[in-house]
DNA sequence: GCAATTTTGTAAATGCATTTATAAAAAGGA
DNA sequence: TCCTTTTTATAAATGCATTTACAAAATTGC
């Protein structure tokens, strides 16, 4: 069965395993993480912090909780993420007086991060909030969708 | 035991449930989705695609694949994304020659989507690439990682 | 028919994520 | 020591994702 002068279908079978989009496993995955963003946005919109800052915010308090010196560059380690993206995030929550970045004494190169007072209890506020939602989001998936493992 | 004058050490067990970032779901939700879509860009990079260029091609692809015309708010409503996230993905995809966009005959507002000749190719060309991939990718992971379902 | 409302799309702005290029400090090797 | 390489951070640029504001066409209600 060949196609036809003029047929203007698409041969989606030939091109794709799936049965468009939705039953992709990453189309999935994208479009459930976006999900899961925009939600957490939303909830901590009122508190002046997106889903990025407060995961940077929280892991810098996590890396400094017993008093440790910790670089940009032992952030983006932790998190695997580029440095540039810490140095990003990190002089946003600066600006905004969360965290505090002073170059450190044995590495002039790298600079330190940590919480300022404000820093420590906006994340007290926020924290609570934040594991709700995830608890709450988490819990309320049917077990016939797809599943991910990380 | 309460704390002591100049202890700076932060009370992570008093703010979070979980042992460190690492441990909370949403957290790794958003270092695996990275992770994906990381290696996916990079795979994707030699066809001048991104992975957002690539979904949303493919989702024109499908969505007009019985020669069906397809406004640029269907597809918003189809991927359940922002009508102007749609509108910025799809000027690029049009000014990179893969996707057209013409007023609608029925509704002067709409614009209808569909894949140019090249689009078509280039769909052809990268779909078995991103399909490898993420067969892969979720293949790959162990048992004892969180699992999450959307 | 006509005014009010809704729908469709874009412009501009903000922040996220990455890439490339650059500068400066540290480390290593002759 | 001096030179090369690596490491740490930033500036600028591109594209993703969202928000606000806006314009124009379609729909609704009278």
């Amino acid at each position: 069965m060949t196609k036809v002068k003029g047929d203007d279908s698409l041969p989606w079978r030939e091109m794709s395993r799936y049965d468009g989009p939705q039953s992709s496993p990453g189309f999935v995955l994208w479009h459930g993480f976006m999900r899961w963003q925009r939600h957490l946005n939303a909830l901590l919109k009122p508190f002046g912090l997106t889903q990025p800052q407060f995961a940077v915010l929280a892991t810098c308090g996590w890396l400094t909780r017993g008093g440790q010196e910790v670089t940009q560059q032992a952030m983006a380690d932790f998190l695997d993420m580029d440095r540039m993206h810490i140095s990003q995030i990190a002089s946003r929550l600066e600006r905004d007086g969360l965290l505090c970045r002073s170059p450190s004494v044995e590495d002039m190169r790298a600079k330190l991060v940590s919480l300022t007072p404000a820093g420590r209890e906006k994340l007290a506020e926020v924290m609570p909030v934040a594991e709700a939602f995830d608890e709450s989001f988490f819990a309320g998936a049917a077990p016939d969708r797809t599943s991910f493992r990380f």
